[in-house]
DNA sequence: GAAATTTCATGAAAATATTTCAAGACTTGA
DNA sequence: TCAAGTCTTGAAATATTTTCATGAAATTTC
């Protein structure tokens, strides 16, 4: 709505001309309810003020990417696909990083000041606060990597569901019959939808898992658990490592304490990080279809913007096992 | 100069206020002589129309990163510290990421649009045409882990001649003869300087450079120079690699060929990531104080911001040997 | 517990900034 | 060379932001 003025929005709020100019800035004072009523009135019209649209501008041809969990390689790695991606669609990518330890909602707020075109979600836990208020912002966010129950939560994903059935699969077909799981966070849709595909797969061979552990995606953690468990009497023959990073620990584990892999023990890890393939470690995994979901995340951006109304999708990519030396 | 408008602006360039509210924005058709003129007026008499304070109100307390090579685990890990010590100081970060395979200018302009507080740039080629269009921004950039000519710069880097040196009295004192070295990137800082330590120290013992393969600071193009030269008949007993990931490469092409290390070849690195720890590599590598280079920075930055004249500092964090059973 | 003081919220008016408009200058193409 | 378009520009018209004065609410003081 070009040529709507402060003063429109005033009377559409029943206010002066000056608390809208007021309410478009933190710093003023102005009662809590009146701004929110202006806020509103200016959505509304379609209002917004010289300096918002400075800043509107300046975050045009933008997206944002909240990325945490850099430990992981995964996620430089994706990072890198989405940027190239982004420069290459004309646009330009800036990253807030969630700092090791703290939670999402710590970047929440400067994600919400630059307001971009819109935000790509890598972070493990995504909350359902910044979904409402990037959502209150008419900001389309996606999530990369994991899935949410909110049903107008759009995400691209890989199937990690069809994952854990390959690797137990791959496990099965090679007469394994202790296999074991080492898991990453338990409240995240990675760890859920893997582990489900797994179990589900090897209860249509009457088995079951021999017994789990939890590493939560972290190499120390994993490389622990896995130790320990591997050193006992009635150890697995074989692991499924619901994240590579976990994988590499499972290896290194197996190769402290002598075992040989794959004779005494197979591991079959999940995403296909680069170092999944060099030769210390020939890792059999899953592979997650990077260039693709890069893909399928911009065409979805694309897709939310000239149609805001588009939301919920789910975009699944098909992952395939990556066969090496390991399982 | 609070009390400043427009209008002294106008007067001070020889221009009507229209011309002064044109010349703040990109897309207002102005000649460009005069907008520069106009600029310039404005920084000498302190002004900013609303807009522009908008968007400097958004960049307040924010420092920028500017960050490229996310394929070498050191930048993810070094990004993670600054983010962490910047978020701890009150402060928050954008990232911008050159996407791999693009210049640091493909991200001047947006690091120019949200004109932060600081730039912080571990890019390892900075451009001198950042560092000059930054520098007449009066926004002070500091160089993280790597140095230039330039006499204005401020840099935190680690002592990448010493760290050489240590590599090369471990080899030497180890009673190496045929001591080899895999590079980086020959015209950056950390390859120059390691390299010339390295070599140094050699010299001092009447000892001589075996060989040198390029590696481009890459595991990729390290492996294939590494397994090349070790198959050879007179191949090196030691190599030095200017950074971990080819120093996990040089590893990973000695156990390919069934050589012993650090028996028939002593590998030591530079960096000290997590993996040069893990088991399957246990490699021997040159610290970089992490936590005290991101100290560091962030106390250049408060000394910059403080008074705008400190700059051209250099400080070099002390490095050390991390002693594994690489070498 | 009441009065004094401070803080906050607010609109009118003043100050300031931006946009429109019309005119002049400068290009471009025949 | 001239016509048609594009770019640049200041004055005027509009729009926005800030200041200021006032009254209301919260807080402190006695």
């Amino acid at each position: 709505m070009p040529g709507t003025t402060a003063a429109d929005v005033a009377i559409e709020a029943g206010v002066s001309r000056s608390a809208v100019s007021r309410a478009f800035r933190q710093d003023r004072s102005l009662s809590e309810d009146k701004r929110a009523r202006i806020l509103a009135a200016a959505k509304k019209l379609g209002y917004l003020p010289p300096s918002a649209q400075a800043v509107a501008r300046l975050s045009d041809k933008t997206i944002t990417l909240v990325a945490a969990d850099m430990d992981n390689p995964f996620y430089p790695m994706a990072a890198n696909a989405l940027s190239q991606a982004i420069h290459a669609s004309g646009r330009r990518l800036i990253l807030h990083a969630v700092p090791p330890q703290e939670d999402v909602d710590s970047v929440l707020k400067q994600v919400l000041d630059y307001r971009s075109e819109a935000a790509i979600v890598t972070s493990s836990s995504m909350s359902s606060r910044m979904a409402r208020d990037c959502r209150a912002q008419r900001m389309p966010v996606i999530l990369f990597n994991r899935v949410q129950p909110d049903r107008h939560m759009t995400a691209v994903t890989c199937d990690n569901y069809g994952g854990g059935r390959l690797a137990a699969g791959a496990f099965v077909a090679s007469g394994r019959r202790r296999i074991g799981m080492i898991g990453g966070k338990a409240n995240t849709s990675t760890h859920i939808e893997r582990k489900r595909g797994f179990i589900d797969r090897l209860a249509e061979s009457d088995m079951r898992l021999w017994g789990e552990r939890a590493g939560e995606f972290r190499y120390d953690v994993a490389f622990g658990a896995a130790r320990d468990w591997l050193a006992q009497g009635d150890r697995p023959d074989a692991l499924f490592c619901l994240n590579d990073v976990m994988a590499l620990a499972a290896l290194d584990a197996a190769r402290v304490l002598g075992l040989r892999v794959p004779e005494d023990l197979a591991v079959i890890g999940f995403d296909d990080i680069q170092m999944a393939a060099w030769p210390s470690y020939g890792l059999t995994t899953v592979r997650q279809p990077l260039r693709r979901m890069v893909a399928d995340t911009l065409e979805l951006i694309e897709a939310q913007l000239s149609d805001p109304e588009v939301c919920g999708t789910i975009r699944i990519a098909p992952v395939r096992l990556v066969e090496r030396d390991s399982a």
